[in-house]
DNA sequence: ATACATACC
DNA sequence: TACTGGTATGTAT
């Protein structure tokens, strides 16, 4: 597969396939896909770039077909050879796991949209997306029922759903709520790895050897009325406590999770516990009382499965992958390949490798190629080393 | 060293 | 009418 260099892959998955594709994504349930599809089909027959999108398949067809011609007259002795070469791959990954680090990626629910959203509430139950009639970079979960989606254009959208309201983007806008989400991710991470806007890797290791020792006084933050403008300086002030002179061991009462302080008006602050959730969601509290937007975060070894997890209670969610072999295993067994589909092959080969072989799971792919240690692809292990880098040279 | 291709949001 | 643009990495020559 990876000697086969001609350059003919399309972009990403390639139009066609993305569609066919069209699952398994948040607010989708209940809705008629194939309806949805016959409806972009339709709006963009005849386009120049659907008569491109067309040519980039048939060339990937033909070079599906040309390897496996190739495969046909692979010898006995160079399937042994390349299974070797497998199995040693797979003790060397085996053996450089490493399973100590808490990984955090913090991803805004569908952050262009959800800043419109809150900045004229009239937009609040209607189905909207952000960007243009010919690009939308976002839509609200409204939207979504309908099959709106982001990357698809603006004009295919008002066919599926008339009553869409486009707004045009704001991107000094985005930029500064950007500015204040990092803010809070700073404090968890100050070596934290923004991938865009609205997402970001962080490493909780270091946090949450300090947050055990944390009295609750630092770990309570305040709800926001949304009107003070001093909030966000009440919580700061909290977060510049030195844990370093409270180094006794964890009170009493750091076990007890999500306690709340009760006034007479009712819930004013929350007190978060020392446990990674209990970080990550006082974390997404944070974000929530000062921007008025919600966060879903994952919670996993490595940035990958981090990754993964952050999707899986979206939108306002968080979900925990455990840190030891047998979770990562379970996890990995029925996890659709397209979802991290780029750990077998070189990076931009990817899509049009692993697509001939009709492999929906990553234990479909282990299976076929006897490979078990699947978890960290070659994209991610370049930003992972670059994290290090970082952080010896931040020591130094 | 450069241009071109691909990926991600 | 109309299918992004900014920024990064990877590959070929």
């Amino acid at each position: 597969v990876r000697s086969t260099k001609q350059q003919t892959s399309t972009k990403g998955e390639g139009y066609l396939s993305r569609m066919a594709l069209n699952d398994n994504k948040a607010g989708m349930e209940g809705l008629d896909r194939d309806k949805i599809n016959k409806i972009i089909m339709e709006s963009s027959k005849g386009s120049k770039f659907y008569e491109n999108e067309l040519k980039k398949e048939h060339q990937v067809n033909q070079r599906i077909e040309k390897m496996m011609l190739q495969k046909a007259h692979i010898t006995e002795q160079q399937l042994k050879t390349a299974q070797a070469q497998v199995e040693m791959t797979a003790s060397e990954l085996e053996k450089s796991r490493d399973l100590s680090r808490v990984i955090v990626h913090v991803d805004m629910d569908a952050f262009y949209a959800a800043v419109e959203m809150r900045d004229c509430p009239d937009l609040k139950d209607k189905p909207m997306a952000v960007g243009s009639m010919s690009m939308l970079s976002t839509s609200n979960y409204h939207a979504r029922k309908y099959g709106v989606r982001a990357a698809m254009p603006g004009f295919i959208a008002k066919k599926l759903c008339p009553h869409l309201v486009i707004v045009p983007c704001n991107f000094d806008k985005y930029k500064s709520v950007s500015n204040e989400i990092r803010e809070i991710f700073a404090d968890y991470d100050p070596q934290f790895q923004p991938v865009s806007l609205d997402e970001a890797y962080l490493d909780f290791t270091e946090h949450l050897e300090l947050r055990i020792s944390w009295p609750e006084a630092s770990r309570t933050h305040r709800y926001s009325s949304w009107k003070q403008p001093e909030h966000q300086q009440e919580s700061e002030a909290k977060e510049g406590f030195s844990p370093v002179l409270f180094e006794d061991s964890p009170s009493s009462s750091q076990s007890l999770s999500n306690s709340q302080t009760a006034d007479a008006t009712g819930k004013t602050t929350e007190v978060f516990g020392t446990s990674v959730e209990e970080a990550v969601r006082e974390m997404r509290f944070r974000i929530e009382q000062k921007t008025m937007l919600t966060a879903s975060a994952g919670i996993a070894p490595n940035m990958m499965l981090a990754k993964v997890c952050s999707d899986k209670n979206k939108p306002n969610g968080q979900y925990r992958l455990a840190s030891n072999r047998e979770a990562v295993m379970d996890f990995i067994q029925n996890l659709p390949v397209r979802k991290v589909y780029c750990i077998l092959v070189q990076k931009n080969h990817k899509w049009s490798s692993v697509h001939p072989f009709k492999m929906r799971t990553c234990n479909c792919v282990a299976t076929r190629f006897r490979f078990s240690v699947l978890f960290l692809c070659a994209g991610f292990r370049h930003r992972e080393g670059e994290r290090k880098d970082a952080e010896c040279s931040r020591h130094q």
